[in-house]
DNA sequence: ATAAAAATTTAGACTACCCTAAATTTTTAG
DNA sequence: CTAAAAATTTAGGGTAGTCTAAATTTTTAT
């Protein structure tokens, strides 16, 4: 079995794999577990030694097959949870993050997957992430940044790329929900930020930092 | 905050102190723990530091006020987890004591909370034992064991003491579920099995071993 | 009452994970 | 191309929780 804090580490590797794609950084990996460079280095050894990164000195370092399919079997979780805290709970897509970060590391296969099926198969967390497969595979969605639609165009909110509480917090105020039908109907030369028209017929003005957190469809 | 370890030595400590009356023994503590007797004596000292314990070296240990307040609340996430994996998720009685042994380390007021109201407010859980309140009460049932009922009496199952996988099963296999009506018929006067009628009118053989971790009322 | 047995605590050590400071390697800028 | 800067690793050490072995205290049995 792995511990804890091995698979918050295999989790974030894969994240920032594919955020900046390629080799990920000990820095980064410092910065994003809240830790030190070389409690990082130490950790990248452990995890060498165990076959589920491939990682050379100075080199930076990648997941292997089997680390890979270990990731995604947490994000799973981690996402299923997230759907039960909204969807069964009531909580705010905003509140679930962290109550998910304990919840997923729960070990029993048979949890997960009377979880899921007591949700009924979700597809997408809250935040419109996608769920990975029992199988280990994670569905490929296509959707583009909200800051790379042209004028004129009509897309669908999809998923949010930020999931800070601040950010969510400022698109329910703005009656931006995943689902949402928006056209887009100027973008401002100078700064980015474009001014949408949602269903209910509000305009509403999102900035080009915002539009870049939004993907869609 | 306390950590995973210290929240199980003190609804350990708990359990103990209610099962045999009065102070806990180290060695009582390191069997239950699955750890030695000098490990125990090291975290004695850290919860007695904390004020979580009365600790005396070698006279044993008993909660304070607030060591049992936590217990309880930890005691009440693990039972209301319970009722979630049952009732939601169609569990088995007998297969939930380990992933509530998990769940119930989550660190989330909000999450007891909104779970008890999903839940519908239960008072019991699925071994029948009475779910601490969220201020920290454990309610008295005032059930007795079936092995100290007369011949003749009608009760009904409401607890059971030993919640082991095997114990779960074989109440199963005969038929004995909580909330079940039953008429003792008959006491052997050589090993105190009982002979009891229930509802559906089928006499049921329960060894004296069995009766006494039955609770009835 | 006291010696043997049982229970408990202390001493010293190990692992997992984290840290700071110093050393080393890679990258970048001039 | 090379010196400075940045990134990374190594060295040495800390805490939490565990262990074994030895020392100490309490209990039990004669």
């Amino acid at each position: 079995m792995h511990s804890f804090t091995e698979e918050n580490y295999l989790k974030t590797i894969y994240y920032l794999a594919n955020r900046r794609q390629g080799e990920v950084s000990t820095n980064a990996l410092a910065e994003m577990t809240a830790t030190k460079a070389a409690s990082v280095t130490d950790m990248l050894r452990k995890l060498a030694d165990k076959q589920l990164i491939h990682y050379k000195k100075y080199q930076g370092v990648r997941l292997t097959d089997e680390g890979e399919r270990l990731a995604l079997q947490i994000i799973r979780r981690h996402r299923l949870w997230e759907v039960f805290l909204v969807q069964k709970l009531g909580f705010g897509w905003d509140e679930v993050h962290e109550i998910a970060e304990e919840l997923e590391h729960i070990r029993s296969e048979e949890l997960v997957t009377r979880l899921d099926t007591y949700l009924g198969y979700p597809q997408f967390d809250p935040h419109g992430d996608p769920i990975p497969t029992p199988a280990g595979k994670m569905p490929e969605t296509g959707y583009r940044k909200l800051s790379e639609v042209e004028a004129g165009e009509g897309v669908c909110l999809m998923a949010v790329l930020e999931h800070s509480t601040e950010f969510l917090k400022h698109l329910d105020h703005s009656q931006l929900t995943l689902g949402c039908v928006v056209t887009v109907n100027e973008i401002n030369a100078f700064d980015k930020s474009v001014l949408v028209q949602i269903a209910s017929g509000r305009s509403v003005f999102i900035s080009h930092e915002v539009a870049r957190n939004l993907l869609v469809n």
